[in-house]
DNA sequence: CTTAAAATTTAAATATCTTTTACATTATAT
DNA sequence: ATATAATGTAAAAGATATTTAAATTTTAAG
């Protein structure tokens, strides 16, 4: 709640400029300018110019942005200064992947818990994340104090777990079913929908022009 | 290219129409209201309505849409009457997960080959489906005339790979890998992108209203 | 059968959000 | 000093979403 609100197709972008900032950093640049970035990342410079105006002035004129000075302020804003625990619920076969998916490479984010139903997960360690019953989610949510919760169940149990992980006081869920939850206000849900992406893929395929390139 | 350019959005939409839709179906029900409609996706009635009205008349004034009209319409637009088959490249973590991710039970796509480097995962099959080496995908993806590929590489290799795709003819990919491919003028990138899903969703609970309850 | 009421689509207008254009302004380097 | 390069931002254009206002159709009552 910091400045002022931020378009939402802005805020959508904020990770891609954070880690491409990173790769050029870690690649001994210290200057950058709209044009380069906007090469790297396929988004228009006018673009990335007017995103980075809403949060005042951040580049030089006739010089560029200072990739550090980037770096540190989007990585205030995006809470990659501190470390964020999230949880992970339904280790079956997405969920397991996720798991040994390595967030934390490229961001200060990791999974600090994994619930499930299945005898032979619970109370294993996966992924270096340990597995608890799904009757202590509210418990272990509560004391963990995590607020994000990936959601990787069956659909037909997902809105009975999302209730739960509402009752938690958990604040964002990364969907991966196909079911639209129902949550209370207050409440962020992101949706990823493979198969959603895939039939929206193949829609545009050859609905629209082929010279176009980019997604969304 | 059938009917007149829909706008991306509505576009996007169309796959959760579809899903829904057999939902009703499945449910025994043969007649629905963009009201009713707009309850179980969380879009508003009124954009529902816009967006099937692209499409031409799809409804009956005073009665509301048959539900089986509307399949047989959408399963149509969106290619569903017929099996697509994609590709998989990189059966690591992720790439095993989608393998063994059931597209088909909610969609008529299916992926019918496989690529990796690991010896180990050559020639096996995993999901059901046969696992070839990386230097046979230009012949393999025409062979089985694949159109559309999955990248689940590492993303230090996923330029690289992406260049073979782009020999072999394939119009989409859908890429889970950190990088923002260059594709030649034809192909259709489509990104998923785990980590920044993340972030957006953290950046959004903090700086976004509580009571706003949806995503994008 | 008629008619009135209720429900629903649809076109058009309006509002909101996003991207692009265009250029004044400023820093750097020669 | 001067030319070059690049930002920042206002304003225009474009895209999307929402609202309004009919027009149409179904349903049900008389």
């Amino acid at each position: 709640m910091t400045e002022t609100k931020i378009p939402r197709a802005t805020a959508k972008r904020l990770p891609l400029y954070y880690r491409y900032l990173n790769i050029l950093h870690d690649g001994g640049k210290d200057r950058v300018s709209s044009n380069e970035l906007a090469e790297a990342i396929h988004v228009d410079s006018a673009t990335i110019r007017r995103d980075f105006s809403y949060f005042g002035t951040l580049g030089k004129r006739g010089y560029g942005y200072d990739v550090d000075d980037l770096i540190e302020f989007f990585k205030n804003i995006l809470h990659q200064d501190r470390l964020t625990n999230v949880a992970l619920i339904g280790v079956g076969n997405l969920g397991h992947a996720l798991l040994n998916f390595n967030f934390h490479q490229d961001s200060n984010i990791r999974i600090s818990a994994a619930f499930d139903t299945n005898p032979k997960n619970i109370n294993t360690i996966q992924g270096g994340v340990p597995i608890y019953p799904m009757d202590q989610i509210v418990a272990q949510l509560k004391e963990q104090q995590i607020s994000v919760v990936i959601l990787t169940v069956p659909s037909n149990v997902a809105q009975e777990v999302a209730n739960q992980v509402a009752q938690a006081g958990v604040n964002g869920i990364l969907n991966f079913t196909s079911i639209r939850l129902n949550v209370p206000a207050g409440i962020r849900v992101h949706n990823v929908d493979l198969t959603n992406e895939l039939q929206t893929l193949i829609y545009f395929i050859d609905h629209y022009d082929k010279k176009s390139d980019e997604d969304e």
